[in-house]
DNA sequence: CACCATCCATACTCTAAGGTATGGCTGGCA
DNA sequence: TGCCAGCCATACCTTAGAGTATGGATGGTG
């Protein structure tokens, strides 16, 4: 059995426990119980908690600028992949990943460590979706300007959608808003 | 000296320990040592911890929809007001009141009590800001959306102000952001 | 087979924090 | 003046969780 392999568990269950409740519910001795073992595996395979915490991040950042590489290299035109990207982080298909995502930016905000993660991953995301936008605008101003608009607006979405209800029919509003964004 | 005045001071250090490290930092010993009294006090004022928090919420609610009605009361064209609420929220002058809009949204988000205040405030923000957006637009549809793109707007922008640089000229870019969101 | 590295369980310590029980101080009022 | 209500301190109990020390099982290799 590989050893790594199981190095992973844990922090797959600690990426699910931090979707949960945020990082203060990443504890130890609860992922233990919901991995079926004793701390006494989780100090063997980790020296503390910070450790985990430090790999939970690193996990994060590379999916993240994983992501951003394969979203890059598509070879759909501009409007298209931004339509994409709007599905794909605005829609609930992916209420894990949307979880974790505002998580960490939470985290971010009383960590150093996951502020530099969060700030790296915006760097990128942002100089991304500003070289989508400037095939569709003239002034790299602007194109700057309307991806900081279009990130901003992915992330308020997601902040917006802890209500349940909400109004009536939000995909139609989702479409109009993607419409707004998308010129 | 009235009663009423201790309570308030207990949950106004809660309301900045929220800010600092979100709601798992509002801890009755730690309040307690920052007031220079003992949890003694406390629990003569509260009967226990989530009673504290129930308040928090209470306050936080209050204070969030007197700000709507004084915004709303405005005369100024709507153009004016939404350009007002822009600045407010996205410039970085009320640190502490950006802190606790985006501690209690990531409280929500495992607290169905806190969960209930924050739709309800959305509720009348958004409604707020489509008022005004009907004053500018044609249809209802359009209004409606731009509101929810508006307000998406100012969380998420507040979401990356964690990072510390950023983009260089980061006015210039919210000044952009604020002339494509008022048309 | 014997042995060692890997992996985990058990049993402990220590601290932070919520909550309770009770006693003491102090100011205003009969 | 005496007394009571309001307010807080002190001392305690309890639990959750981080971290440590150590022993036991198991499987692969010489």
């Amino acid at each position: 059995m590989n050893s790594k392999l199981k190095r992973e568990a844990w922090v797959q269950e600690a990426m699910s426990a931090l979707a949960e409740g945020g990082i203060s519910s990443v504890k130890v001795e609860v992922l233990a119980k919901k991995l079926n073992v004793t701390k006494g595996s989780f100090y063997w395979h980790f020296k503390n908690r910070p450790e985990l915490l430090t790999q939970i991040l690193e996990f994060w950042r590379d999916g993240r600028i994983q992501t951003i590489r394969r979203q890059v290299a598509s070879d759909q035109p501009a409007s298209a992949v931004l339509a994409e990207l709007l599905r794909l982080y605005t829609d609930r298909s992916n209420p894990r990943g949307n979880a974790i995502e505002l998580a960490v930016r939470d985290w971010a905000r009383s960590d150093s460590q996951a502020a530099a993660v969060v700030a790296l991953v915006d760097e990128q995301r942002l100089a991304s979706v500003a070289s989508l936008y400037q095939q569709l605008t003239a002034s790299d101003d602007e194109a700057q300007a309307r991806a900081y608009l279009f990130y901003s607006y992915i992330f308020g979405s997601s902040l917006l959608n802890t209500s349940s209800a909400e109004l009536a029919d939000e995909t139609h509003l989702r479409k109009l808003c993607a419409a707004l964004l998308i010129r």
